[in-house]
Parts: structure tokens; sequence; C-alpha cells
RNA sequence: GGGGAGGUUCCCGAGUGGCCAAAGGGAACAGACUGUAAAUCUGUCGGCUCAGCCUUCGGAGGUUCGAAUCCUCCCCUCCCCA
């Protein structure tokens, strides 16, 4: 095994807090291997990056030869986590919790190594909690600690509504770490709460309390709030490369450091000397986001798809070339079409209201020249390249 | 059970009879600048057969020449009292 120092540094990789790393530190020191549990709601069936922090931090885990638990919340799913939420979560029906449990295994194992990871599911135990069992756990926390939650707090102050239920499911999850016995739990920061109250179920059902380890919440693309899809700041995982490449080339330098550390397999030490390195102009930032976006498609997709999505991106936005992959669609005969009736109908906008808007702001261009004029028509015969911003291209071809 | 306050365009949030497709902010999109950076500045931001017309302000009716604004009923949320 890993000598516990070297574990050490390893785990506390972008880690934002360890509640206790000495506790941490003795369990490494008994040389075996420690039960690591993360819980997921099958609540987002598509990933995307933020999600991938603590995947790879289990990941870590499992390299340094620790039991890593997977832990399917699809019965926690039903209720839905408040945590940072303005307002009650939509609770989920057992088929949605479960088409999107099979979504996410699916997705998981592009990080995780599905022989090295341990799946379950907390309705295995909580189906068979019986309304005895919920009270006796509910009696173990008061309401008062349960509301000193800040979430809960502001809604509160905001008179906006917390349900009853809501209350449960911090209960409920801590109840998976006594289930469970979990040496170790992982979650992000935002679920220091929902962990905390884990080790003190775990205390009161006679276990020794977990460690809990808090990961960031990645910050999304603006490099302002938590990466998350309903915010659209998001790069998914089942992102078409070139897309996903794109979408990581636009975020700021400083935000690429942080994507580094918390999502590239690159060593501390080399990323502090490129760092250095950067600072003192000899590397061009540019060129180090290029290399991340690079082993972030790679990982997602696969190293072939990576470089071309490489070339591609030099190829468009560098040198000013087409796509390779350019949309094609057929012309309409010999008759005319306005010209914000072609933009809608092949989606490069959404309506011919948002084409005429776009023509007026002059981000359309058809062959090469800017189209000014929105009622112009176009007859269907003839060839075309329509370019709508910078990132929209639509070719024309006739019949 | 009683009393009070609310539900507005993607989000937050102004608007309490015509000047309202609805202030302001955010997000988004586009233009300039660039490294498709970021930041900044500018513009756009319901739809359409687009100098005009149509549909929107929790839902359904009603009053009025005219309603997001007034009335009735219904649905939802919050607060205070019990």
């Amino acid at each position: 095994m890993t000598p516990v120092d070297e574990q050490l540094k390893t785990i506390r990789r972008g880690a934002s807090e360890i509640i206790d790393e000495k506790d941490l530190a003795k369990l490494l020191t008994t040389g075996k291997p420690l039960k690591v549990k993360a819980g997921f709601d099958p609540t987002a069936p598509d990933l995307h990056l933020g999600h991938t922090v603590l995947l790879n931090k289990m990941k870590q885990f499992q390299e340094l030869g620790h039991e890593v638990i997977f832990l399917i919340g699809d019965f926690t799913g039903m209720i839905g986590d408040p945590t940072g939420r303005s307002e009650t979560r939509k609770n989920l029906t057992p088929q949605e919790v479960q088409e999107n449990s099979k979504t996410y295994l699916a997705q998981v194992f592009k990080v995780l190594d599905p022989n090295k990871t341990t799946i379950a599911y907390n309705s295995e135990w909580m189906n068979k909690f019986s309304s005895v069992n919920m009270i006796e756990l509910a009696a173990h926390y008061t309401v008062a600690r349960m509301l000193e939650r800040d979430d809960f707090q502001k809604r509160l102050a905001k008179n906006l509504p917390v349900s009853i239920h809501e209350l449960m499911y911090p209960l409920i999850q801590g109840y998976d770490s006594v289930a469970l016995k979990s040496d170790i739990e992982l979650g992000g920061t935002d679920q220091k709460f929902n962990l905390l109250v884990g080790r003190d179920l775990q205390r009161a059902y006679g276990q020794k309390p977990q460690v809990v380890l808090t990961m960031p919440l990645l910050e999304g693309t603006d490099g302002v709030q938590k990466m998350s899809k309903s915010l659209g700041n998001s790069i998914g995982v089942f992102d078409a490369p070139n897309e996903m490449f794109g979408r990581i080339m636009s975020i700021s330098d400083d935000l690429m450091w942080r994507y580094f550390e918390l999502l590239s397999v690159i060593s501390i030490d080399d990323l502090e000397a490129m760092k250095k390195q950067s600072q003192a102009g000899v590397l061009n930032p540019k060129n180090a986001k290029m290399k991340l976006a690079e082993e972030i498609v790679a990982l997602y997709n696969s190293p072939e798809l990576a470089k071309k999505a490489l070339n591609e991106f030099e190829n468009v936005f560098k040198k000013k070339n087409l796509p390779e992959d350019i949309l094609v669609a057929k012309g309409w005969g010999d008759g005319l079409l306005g010209i914000c009736n072609i933009l809608k109908e092949h989606n490069l906008t959404d309506s011919t209201s948002a084409a005429r808007r776009l023509i007026q702001q002059g981000s359309v261009t058809i062959n090469g020249e800017k189209a000014s004029n929105v009622n112009q028509e176009l007859p269907g015969n003839q060839e075309y390249l329509i370019k709508v911003g910078k990132k929209r291209f639509l070719k024309i071809q006739p019949e």
C-alpha cells in the first residue's frame, strides 16, 4: 500500500475540507482498505464536468486501493435534496429515478474503474425501513439543528416554503452511512451539513463517525456560479468533442488553473511548473488551455477525437477556415425563399424575428457577404454558405 | 378555524385603468477588442406575412370604449393569531 503521507497528499489535492485530517491519517495507518462512500441523487441524467470533480477524487481513492462505494440515492431521489435549493425540488417518480440511475452509471464508468467500484442503492435498506424506524431515526436530531442550515434559513427569511419531507433528507442520507458503515464520505462543499449529520447518526447508532471530505463546487464556464445545467454554464461529458473543446477554450485563464487542479490527471508539481511558466510569459495560457481541453476531450471521447477537435479548433478559429462537418441542407428548387425563413427553418435562429434582429446587427453572411436586407429572397437552385455569428454555419446545395 | 400579504415575460423584480410587449438587474445572443480567451464597451432580447398586426402578466369568468392593473369564483405560496 502507498505510504500514508503520499496518500494524504493525493487525497488533499483540490479538497476543500477534511474533517478531520488526523482521523483520516489514523485510518490510513491501519493499512486496511477503507470504505469510501459518495452518494448521488439520480436527478440529473446528464453528467457535466462539475460532477466529475467528485468522481476524480473517488478514482484517486480507488487507485490508492480503497473500496469505493458509489451510492445511488434512488430512495432519497424521490425526496429531493433541499441542499442549496431556494425552492422545493420536484419529487421524482420511481420510473424516472430508475432511468436516471441507468444513465448515470453508463457515464460514471468513463472515470471510475467498474471492477473496483461497489454500487449500492439506498432503497435496499430504506424500502425495508418501517415507520417505527423512521421515528427512531428522526428522534436523533432536533428541528433547531436542522433549521440551522443556511439554505433553510434563507428560505425561511424570504418566506419561501420548506416542506417537512425536506427535513428528512439529511437524516436519510446520514443513515446511509450507518447502513454502509462507511469510513469516509465524499461530497461537494454544499453537502457538508448532510455529511456531518452522517457522523452524528453513526455515533448515535454506536459506530465510529466517518471522515468527511468535501470537494469544491466547480465553477461553470462563467467562472462565477457553480456549474449547472440549468444555469447554462456547464460542459457535459456527453457533449460532442468539438463542442466540448470549444467550451473549455472559452473559460477564463484563472478558471483554467482550477480546472487543471480538479479535472486533470496532471501532477500537482507539473501544474505548479506550468503556472510559473505562464506567469513568466514563457507559456501562452492559450496553449495550456488547449492541452487541458485535449486531455478532457480525450477522457470522455478518445485521444483521436481529441486530436481532431484540436485541429478543428485551430482550423476554424485561428485560420478562419470552415469547419469540417458543416451542416448541409438541400435547396428549395426554383422558387424564392426569404432569408429569415431560411434561417429559421434550418434552426440557425429560433424565430424569424430573431433572424431579422441578427441580420440587422450584421452577424449574418451569405457566401461571405454581409446580409443587410431582411426581406432578401434567395432562389433555391444555387449553392449558399450561410454563417450566423461565429459558430453557426449552414451550406445549402441545390437538389 | 380567524386575520393579513403575494403569484408579472428564461430568472430576480418594478408596474395598481389608457403613454405597457410591460422599468431595472442577471442570464442569453450579436457587434467591437482578443487567444472563439476573460474583462470591458455597444446593441438585441414574445411571435408574425414586421413602419402594421397577433398572443402574454397563476386559472376561469365579469365590469369598461379600454384591464397586468377593478369585481367574482378557483388554484398555489408566505406571515400573524388560535
